[in-house]
DNA sequence: CTAAAAATCCCCTTTTTCGGGGATATCAAA
DNA sequence: TTTGATATCCCCGAAAAAGGGGATTTTTAG
């Protein structure tokens, strides 16, 4: 008998699971949290075989209540779980010490499965997450130098090199020479590309 | 009885509703649908009195979905639902004719509550959601085309007015329009300004 | 059916960006 | 002290975008 606990604060997805895993034989939910705290003292005093493990919870998040339960307990076996837009998080999620990861849009053949490996400390990760832990290397942010993040800012307001200049006391041709070392250093082809690159990095 | 049909794509959310209003005796689930053209099909079937709607589904969205639903049963109460984080949404939610919004953190009662009230016709919208509404008046979302919805995409990609029109098999030229009234729609006076509203709607 | 909206294409001019260079002063670290 | 990084400024020409028109055909919705 498999023992589950679930971490999530939407008693609909709690809920969701309870029902899913309802009819598994060899599956039993021993508790939820709807939060980090209720979750740790839930799982010290009645240690689960799978912890089920969102990544968005209120106040402390998912990923450092992981850390936190590896810490204090090394065996545990955890699978994190989230929806797919959220996949910046998966890999992170891994690092924290989750066994594997499940998207919230799996299917409950997929969730069992996860569960079921889990249980015997096997690792699984979705399908699609790990495509997306594997394809891009990511393009790295590249390190700016305090200049050129002031110019990137001016950029992305919709200035001109001419404006900017005049905002910065600076030459128009010197704003040009550091967006050209902007569009460089983001491999960049023109200005679209390196806002886009630039606010999806947080960078403005 | 009240009869509830939802539309989301994730099953454990599905048969999470499910288990909450199992034991509602007077509210039964009529169904469910994982996408836009399913429900379609099965509300025009089988019409329930309360429609559960997320608004991320693939392909079509809640939104959409909605319009069409009100397009072709103005009598059915639709609820909207959705994650906080997804606030913008909420407005353009009740302007499509849903009755009222319940968030996937919604408890139990909240839930029942919503469905109960907008099976007699009456609204009712999530505290938070509320304040999310009345809060910001924020930079709306301009309405965009399909088609200048794809130009954006290029755009945001990097690529040129040339380099879209022989992706697209139009001119230049109307790639150039489109170009135009998508910096008129977002009120941006150039390029950067543009991407940098889009990628921060969440529209790239 | 008919009006509105979307998508398509075209013209012109000006401004801005891009792609290549190159050059100089400063400052910090090797 | 030399090297490297930063910041500054400059030139040229080609390409692209912006600003401001107008016009036509499909589609869509009332």
């Amino acid at each position: 008998m498999i023992r589950v606990f679930i971490v999530d604060d939407h008693p609909m997805v709690v809920e969701g699971i309870r029902a899913l895993l309802q009819d598994e034989a060899q599956i039993e939910m021993s508790g939820s949290a709807p939060d980090a705290f209720a979750a740790l003292e839930a799982i010290r005093g009645d240690m689960p075989d799978v912890v089920l493990l969102d990544i968005n919870l209120p106040e402390v998040s998912g990923l450092e209540l992981c850390r936190r339960l590896r810490q204090e307990f090394p065996g545990l076996h955890i699978l994190g779980m989230s929806t797919f837009k959220e996949r910046s998080y998966i890999s992170r999620m891994i690092n924290e010490g989750a066994l594997g990861y499940v998207l919230k849009s799996a299917s409950k053949e997929e969730i069992v499965n996860a569960i079921t490996l889990a249980a015997a400390g096997r690792a699984y990760i979705n399908e699609e997450a790990l495509q997306a832990l594997a394809a891009p290397p990511q393009a790295p942010t590249p390190m700016l130098t305090s200049r050129e993040k002031e110019v990137l800012a001016c950029i992305a307001e919709g200035l001109t090199n001419k404006e900017i200049a005049a905002r910065l006391f600076i030459s128009p041709l010197t704003v040009d020479s550091h967006r050209k070392n902007l569009l460089a250093k983001f491999g960049a082809g023109n200005t679209a590309a390196l806002i886009r690159l630039a606010v999806e990095q947080g960078l403005v």
